[in-house]
DNA sequence: TCCTTGGCGCCTGCATTCCC
DNA sequence: GGGAATGCAGGCGCCAAGGA
């Protein structure tokens, strides 16, 4: 009789004992017994602990299951020791969940974050970073981010706008435009703070322990800008991360990585076959735009018309020369108008959204400590929707 | 070539026991 | 007492063999 295939022996795949160890060691970390995971799995507790010992292996049914509850990837309990630069990545290896961190144990991303530890700044995003820790803790979180933030990948142009269409299929969302990213980096784990700052308009730092970052945007400036500064730390992030991986210094030269970030924060949010889509949607030819299709377009994107109108020429949809009529109409509205931007903003953002759930979480656990920090966000000037 | 049948082994449920 | 481990039986899917 031929012999009878399981997933078990697919070479690629990890051995069922291995398996079951990171099941142990997942289900552990989520702070569930296996009577609690068998439960929402919807199987009883014996078959659980089958297969975390290894006599068994899950089904496909049972893998999806598990992912889904233990907020992680078929792939990551399948292949938990996959070697780094496959296609993706150290960190898809499970981090250990530190509970003890300390904010300086926290690397800065960039010459900005690096010297915001010695502005006045600095205290508030201290404690900022200890009090979404602490609720962390009392929620009982996992830390680490969903999506890996260690990616072997190109500097180069092309190379950048491959890891933003990676990042977008991590993301799940293709080459869809998406109105509100904030919501996406949130549900995927990652911390984004909205609050004062004075130093920079954002700042972001790595929590290599837990394979996850701290990102705070600046409340001061306009949506589209926040929104593009987010992406932009991501990118920010990445070439930390590739850069430590690499043993490379980890800003490397400024002004090439601050245009490298902003490339991937160009094509992360305008992807490029969605700003062609919506352009031959209009019909326009690169000599026709004027100030007005450009803003109804940018709406969609969420984005500023400045970073709109360089993403044009950057797939050229517009000529060099109305690009640069644009831009300098843009320039002075913005002169004009504090930097606001030209046009009603449709963006509707719902900051420290993640940060209000485990605060609301806290508070149904621990009324004093999540009473003192829900205080201390508020003289921080950290709003806080519950 | 297609369908049926039987063998095999995984996966699960249930009940029980063991251990801290 | 709660969590974890074990034993047994049944369901199910896959595969090979045989027959129409």
């Amino acid at each position: 009789m031929k012999k009878r295939v399981y997933l078990s022996e697919e070479p690629e795949i990890t051995d069922s004992v291995t398996v079951g160890g990171t099941i142990r060691e997942l289900r552990r970390r989520a702070h569930l017994s296996q009577g609690e995971l068998a439960r929402r799995l919807g199987m009883r507790q014996g078959p659980l602990c089958n297969l975390e010992q290894g006599k068994h292996f899950p089904s496909a049914q049972v893998l999806l299951r598990l992912a889904a509850i233990l907020n992680t990837t078929t792939d990551r309990i399948l292949r938990p020791e996959r070697p780094p630069d496959s296609d993706v990545t150290p960190s898809r290896q499970p981090a250990p969940c530190v509970t003890s961190l300390d904010p300086s144990e926290l690397a800065p991303t960039s010459p900005a974050a690096r010297s915001s530890i010695a502005s006045p700044d600095s205290a508030a995003v201290a404690s900022a970073t200890r009090d979404y820790l602490a609720l962390e803790d009392i929620c009982r979180v996992p830390r680490q981010a969903r999506i890996p933030l260690q990616i072997a990948f190109s500097t180069a142009p092309s190379g950048m706008a491959r890891l933003a269409a990676q990042f977008r299929t991590l993301f799940g969302i293709g080459d869809a435009v998406v109105f509100d990213p904030l919501e996406l980096f949130e549900n995927h784990g990652l911390r984004v703070v909205f609050m004062p700052l004075t130093s920079a308009p954002r700042l972001s730092f790595y929590d290599a322990p837990n394979g996850n970052v701290f990102i705070f945007i600046n409340t001061g400036i306009n949506p589209e800008k926040q929104m593009f500064g987010l992406a932009c730390e991501l990118g920010r992030i990445l070439l930390y991360t590739r850069a430590a991986f690499l043993k490379e210094p980890p800003f490397g030269r400024t002004a090439s990585a601050d245009k490298v970030a902003r490339h991937f924060a160009a094509c992360f949010l305008m992807p490029e076959t969605a700003v062609r889509t919506s352009v031959a949607q209009t019909g326009i030819r690169p000599d026709e735009w004027d100030l007005d299709l450009l803003l109804r377009l940018k709406h969609r994107f969420g984005v500023s018309a400045e970073a709109f109108n360089y993403r044009l020429l950057e797939l050229d949809l517009i000529t060099p020369r109305l690009q640069d009529e644009l831009r300098a109409s843009i320039k002075s509205h913005y002169d004009a108008h504090a930097f606001a931007e030209p046009g009603q903003s449709r963006r509707i953002l719902s900051p420290n959204g993640r940060l209000g759930d485990l605060l609301h979480t806290a508070l149904l656990r621990n009324e004093r400590e999540a009473r003192e920090i829900s205080a201390r966000l508020k003289k921080l000037a950290i709003h806080v929707e519950r």
